[in-house]
DNA sequence: CGAAAGTGGACCGAAATGGTACGGTTTTCG
DNA sequence: CGAAAACCGTACCATTTCGGTCCACTTTCG
């Protein structure tokens, strides 16, 4: 279905609360509760996000999260690679060496072509605007001319 | 890693095989062979393909497949969709109701958002364009900006 | 008729996903 | 100074999905 998983999903809710938050730290309990998931599921996705830099941790009593730069600074693009790792649609077009096959096949340049317009519409929106309500005017520049149903 | 399936990627390649092809009419097992793929994969996808109304089979002796329309009008998108279905990166931009918290989550909207402007990077690239060299000159049509707020 | 070719469906093993649990460590506070 | 609050790391398991294969059936053509 060419989805993010739902953990990367989790983790983009987990983010906007910090960011609603500020620089409050919050437990991964509260976080839990305002983001209304399973507090072992947020813990497990916070260490992936304190492990990529996007949340700072605060140990012992009164400790939690915090985001560790400010939401406009903070890309989807990087809670998506944080979650899931490189973003790239094909194998191949990732890693080399793969596809025994790579030297007679004309798709893999054009896949990372693709990889690339993607990743930069994912880079192009920030926490800060996934914080704010999706404003019904303009929804995408340009009409679709897939049917995507 | 945020990539469509493998199936998904040979279904590109064949695709352009079919391209290349022109009007004729090829077998799964020429198929295979010109994608160096195994036969009952070709034939898989193959199913697919059809069935999506990309590609026209005819059966019976000296049967095989060919494209139902040209391939400058035939995108990347409807290929992508024909093998995983609806693009949507999070399971509540898809389907609504999965989801028991859709009312206070205000992150649904942004996603259906970025939804939106994946699929228009897909649907700008026509197996055309994945039959040339990844020539330098014009990469992805235009690397789309997302609109928020 | 019979060989070639597509069609539909079933099946299976391997991997990823998602949840969960547990034991350990750090820090604060009474 | 010790207990409790939190985070940390790791391991585990059930479920689903994915990739791949196979087979029985149908259609077409010579």
């Amino acid at each position: 279905m060419l989805r993010v998983s739902k953990l990367t999903d989790y983790a983009t809710v987990v983010m906007t609360v910090l960011a609603e938050a500020g620089s409050e730290v919050l437990s991964a309990q509260v976080l839990a509760e305002r983001a209304r998931l399973e507090i072992p599921t947020v813990s497990k996705l916070l260490k992936q996000l304190v492990h990529s830099g996007l949340v700072e941790s605060f140990r012992g009593v009164n400790g939690g999260y915090r985001l560790a730069r400010e939401p406009a600074a903070i890309s989807v693009a990087e809670i998506v690679v944080a979650m899931e790792g490189p973003i790239g649609m094909t194998e191949c077009s990732v890693t080399s060496g793969l596809c025994d096959h790579e030297h007679h096949c004309g798709v893999r340049g054009n896949w990372q072509r693709i990889n690339q317009a993607i990743a930069e519409a994912l880079a192009s929106v920030t926490l800060a605007d996934m914080m704010k309500p999706p404003g019904p005017k303009r929804p995408v520049p340009t009409p679709l001319r897939v049917a995507l149903a």
